[in-house]
DNA sequence: TGCATTTACTAAACACTGTTCAGTAATCTT
DNA sequence: AAGATTACTGAACAGTGTTTAGTAAATGCA
């Protein structure tokens, strides 16, 4: 093996080691946290070394924007076992739910802060693939739910932008915590994780009636 | 007028005319560029000399908060004269959405960032009373159009909560940027605008169904 | 094998941030 | 007039992201 083979494999290890230090620091203690000297202690090199690799911090959080993609498209993938269109989108809200609950700062670098998307602000040509993956997912169950006879005369994409929003709404009012301070959150109902379920099942059942 | 009074009186202005500068810098430059020592030499005092008047940055911002909710309730208001519950609840709709387009540096503070919402999580007598107010009045306006026959056998908290989150995700994922990355809306709309008067418009016409 | 070149990395610097503190000038009180 | 108080400041502290000049190690070549 040439030396020229063994160096581009430590510069490529060397680069994977960085993201997953700063994934560990991002999951451990958040964004705010994570910061380019902390992920350079942890790999135990100095801070400049990291944008030998990495452009800037923002480049470093867009990997992990991607990283948490992945995931949530994992999670949606196991739905396309589910033969009715209708219960497949029943089951991708939950799915999109349980996975902002679950990964709140995941969810906020993918869906909530803009930093990542400035990437493609920069570079026109560069498409959000990820993000249009998951979509896509959405916007094809939602056809299939009409090419079945739901939703007549809905809109299918203003239909799935429409829900997106929902779920999205949904999903950002709680990890911010603005839906926990509105009084009938506090008083009503047992928690958040109720107000959140019960919200979406008034959703479903709104979905139900227009089926 | 006593001096104690002179001297609270130019006490209280200077800590307005903070006030006003954070808001100046904030509307013109956003979040990011309205540092403590920029609102400092606004003003032609020392960084120090805003600590004798706001606790920390995070109270100067929970007071511009504060006055976004003052601007929305106050759009809110004028809708009190639509009679019928339900074109009250459209032009809400449309009054919220529209606020979130002229004043997005305004609506991150009021509904999307964590950190104005601390004060709350630091203070548990303190309540939300701002955010409630804005709740209570889309609540209300349920209760009126359930009241009249429309929605029939929806939960009206659960039915306010899943139309304050479609409105809020479809705000957000705008202001973001997420929203105008999808292919979809590059491709199948002229602008943004049109996909989020699009995306409502489908959303009223479901509500317009389940009346 | 020795020297020149290249590479990988670093310490320190730069420019910025929020916040605190010891010191000081002006004002007020006695 | 002297002491006390107040309002304010310069500088410091501890942190941030990023860049740069310098250096040691590795590599290439004659």
């Amino acid at each position: 093996m040439g030396i020229n083979d063994r160096k581009q494999r430590h510069k490529e290890e060397l680069k994977d080691i960085i993201l997953k230090a700063a994934k560990e620091l991002f999951l451990e203690k958040g964004y705010e946290a994570t910061s380019m000297r902390s992920i350079a202690e942890k790999i135990e090199y100095s801070p400049a070394t990291i944008y030998l690799h990495y452009k800037d911090k923002a480049e470093i959080f867009y990997a992990l924007h991607l990283e948490g993609f992945k995931l949530l498209v994992n999670y949606f993938k196991v739905l396309a076992s589910v033969a009715d269109p209708f219960e497949r989108l029943k089951a991708m809200g939950h799915v999109y739910i349980n996975f902002a609950n679950e990964n709140p700062d995941f969810y906020n670098l993918m869906f909530v802060m803009s930093e990542p998307m400035e990437v493609f602000e920069l570079d026109h040509a560069k498409e959000w693939n990820e993000g249009e993956d998951a979509f896509r997912f959405l916007h094809n169950t939602v056809i299939e739910c009409m090419d079945k006879g739901y939703f007549k005369g809905m809109d299918a994409m203003g239909f799935s932008f429409m829900l997106w929003s929902t779920m999205h709404g949904l999903c950002t009012l709680r990890t911010s915590g603005h839906l926990d301070q509105v009084r009938q959150v506090k008083t009503q109902l047992p928690d958040i994780n109720a107000v959140t379920a019960f919200t979406l099942q008034t959703f479903i059942s709104m979905m139900e009636r227009l089926k």
